[in-house]
DNA sequence: CGTATGAATGAACAGTCATTCACATTTCCG
DNA sequence: CGGAAATGTGAATGACTGTTCATTCATACG
């Protein structure tokens, strides 16, 4: 059982990498069998098959993302402070699992109908908080924004971008992107960006 | 011969709607096929072969883009009318073909190494455009941003996500989110928004 | 009229796909 | 140790993949 526990994570960790890297049409059991050290019917053994196994780990990132939000959000009272925060949370989370997110984002619709209408419930979810929190800015008078839920959607789809280009490898750390996101975000809503 | 141009146009249109739609892997040539009312044989009339094809839409559609930008830039002068042309030009050009932007976005991966080197090199003459742009309004004490290249990828990131939600059958018409979105890049650069 | 051309067909090709299954092997627990 | 459960193998399944090709057809040209 230990052992079971092991390959399963291994399979889900080889999966992720390829789905993200290739893409999920692109990925055959076998070349997910190779990748894992093992033969492809094995790893029904494990998975009751491949769009399982997508669906599974689109769905155990955004249960997690959401629970890293709430996290980050625990406790932070202020419509400014929680903006913060939840920039924060987003682009650091997607710098420390750029796969998963870049798997959530680009294979929705290679899920089957039932699946893609399970993770899209979580990505509303998840969409909602963001757009609550320019609105409430809005009606404090302290954001300067033409529509929240327009606005909710430029600042996610700026924020997710960073995988696109972030490399570890590159001129700036992690914390600095956070940091520019971050001025650039609240620069968006009309805010000064934090003094530094 | 003008029906042969007229059948070409037919391929070229209908795959861009499938690649677009159910992405490149998943869409066989007799999908295509039966998409444009013929048999997957009569294909290759027009084509060398599926690669060829999706090769071909995703040059045809940068170029259009970067003539586009050029056309949209053209005579425009100061740095802050710059970037309101630009963002002007790309988020009306986005909403104008969504098919092709979202094509040429998602599928790079899946060009063989030569046809992807030739996209990616369009893409970052596009992309420098924006930046230039962005560095001239640092220099000029202008924009109030952490830096020019991180902010140009900011900004596309987020112009370009207008594909993925928007519909003509929403509440905004094109021309209001482009204003909608013009509002929020110059804000994010430390400018107040346009009076109306 | 004969013939060249562009276009479409439908069958065939070799290969790959996800999935299944009978059969080994390993691991665990009493 | 013994047997059962878990795990892996390797071959087989039928469906589907992109591509090729001999053939047909309609039209255009000298």
């Amino acid at each position: 059982m230990p052992e079971s526990r092991n390959t399963k994570a291994k399979i889900r960790k080889a999966a992720l990498r390829l789905f993200a890297e290739r893409g999920y049409n692109a990925v055959s059991m076998r070349d997910l069998a190779d990748a894992v050290g093992m033969r492809q019917g094995g790893l029904y053994n494990h998975f009751e098959g491949k769009q399982v196994l997508l669906s599974d780990l689109m769905e155990t990132h955004m249960v997690g993302l959401l629970e890293a939000l709430d996290t980050a959000m625990a406790g932070i009272s202020g419509t400014r402070a929680r903006l913060e925060a939840f920039v924060r949370h987003h682009v650091s989370h997607h710098l420390n699992y750029p796969d998963d997110v870049f798997l959530a984002y680009m294979e929705v619709r290679s899920l089957d109908s039932d699946n893609r209408a399970r993770i899209i419930a979580l990505r509303n979810r998840y969409e909602h908080v963001l757009r609550k929190i320019l609105e409430d800015g809005c009606t404090e008078g302290l954001f300067r924004i033409g529509d929240a839920a327009v606005h909710a959607r430029m600042l996610l789809a700026m924020m997710t971008g960073v995988t696109v280009w972030y490399r570890d490898s590159g001129r700036l750390s992690r914390d600095e992107v956070v940091e520019l996101y971050l001025g650039a975000a609240l620069q968006s809503v009309g805010l000064a960006a934090v003094q530094s």
